[in-house]
DNA sequence: ACCTGAACACCGTTCAAGT
DNA sequence: ACCTGAACACCGTTCAAGT
């Protein structure tokens, strides 16, 4: 017996994975207004000063919380995009497909990424987390200019595109439906018709 | 002289016009989080309960601020696009300019809109005004179906298109610049592609 | 190093009371 | 009707102190 490695804190093995994991529940049930250092605290069995040795404030907190969804959503786009051998479309609607079940698990912490990122204080941490996250969506559309799927031009606003299509779309549409489709369903639709646009004229 | 009308309360001509104004902008040059019922009333030299007799709750005042950006947003399109005469793809550049220059100048007021939306309990009202807004924009689509410059489809959902693209685009680009192009530039070069995917196929 | 408890200034909301 | 001031429970942050 007497397992415990000397390295693990007092209370808990990992506090600080501990307090993200509480903020991020309390951001989805009850918006970021409900994120309450005291009450993760008090849920965790620990004095409300605690968290303090790993985030030192309450908005580094809500900055780790949005760069660990990027990079959370970062490793499943690039596991899609660099594993599959399948056609650019096929790739390009497996990713899109990532996004939205993404939004569709995570859509509090979703906002609150891109909330973060529009501070006019963001961290560089955190801009770098969320230019990492796309950048094998990047590399998707380099590669479909290679083959002749997409038309010539900077691949990095290129890609913008068909993402921002997808984000605005969840942010537009209520609860992941709008008029009975289905966010699926909307970003599918989208997607083509925005395809048919950045393939080279016939 | 004696002009003041009996109407006007104690302090302000319209205290709920002043508490508004003054919350768009701390939600400006703060974030969200910087928006205080207690503040407002202080710089509005108001005891900080006053507020209370128009907005019962602080949600209700941040819900009120978001109705009032979709009234806003609404009567600046509906403007452009009922009085405009211009060709198709001229009126979607002039509605998607004005929803660019809404974002460049209210940009945390339009992220609090859609946030507010998409929270599970919004009211009714606001998603209503939420809905009005884009009103002119899907009367748009609609008769561009009928004068063959836009495929055949709900144009309820056609119109969401290029609408959630320059929504994302807007999320997406960082302080209204990408990689040294201007929201603008993004928004025309995004818009043109889409209406290319849009148009019916040659 | 990591955690605690008391203290400080602030907040939203409620309520009895004033004009 | 509209506004006030005191009271309540809560919050984030700071700090001296414990192991």
């Amino acid at each position: 017996m007497a397992k415990t490695p000397a390295k693990r804190a007092y209370h808990h093995g990992n506090l600080r994975a501990a307090v993200l994991q509480a903020a991020e529940h309390a951001l989805e049930n009850g918006g970021i207004g409900s994120i309450s250092l005291r009450e993760i605290s008090r849920s965790l069995n620990v004095s409300h000063t605690a968290p303090r040795r790993h985030f030192a404030t309450k908005q580094a907190l809500l900055d780790a919380l949005a760069i660990d969804g990027y990079e959370q959503l970062g490793r499943m786009l690039s596991r899609i995009l660099l594993q599959s051998d399948s056609s650019f479309e096929v790739r390009l609607q497996q990713a899109t497909a990532v996004l939205v079940r993404f939004a569709l698990k995570h859509p509090a912490l979703l906002g609150h990424m891109f909330a973060a990122k529009h501070q006019p204080d963001a961290s560089a941490e955190l801009l770098e987390a969320s230019v990492l996250a796309l950048s094998s969506g990047v590399r998707l559309f380099a590669e479909g200019q290679e083959t002749g799927d997409v038309i010539a031009g900077d691949p990095e606003i290129l890609a913008l595109v068909p993402f921002a299509t997808v984000q605005g779309l969840i942010v537009v549409s209520n609860q992941g439906t709008f008029k009975g489709m289905g966010l699926k369903e909307l970003v599918e639709y989208a997607t083509h018709h925005i395809l048919v646009g950045l393939r080279p004229r016939c």
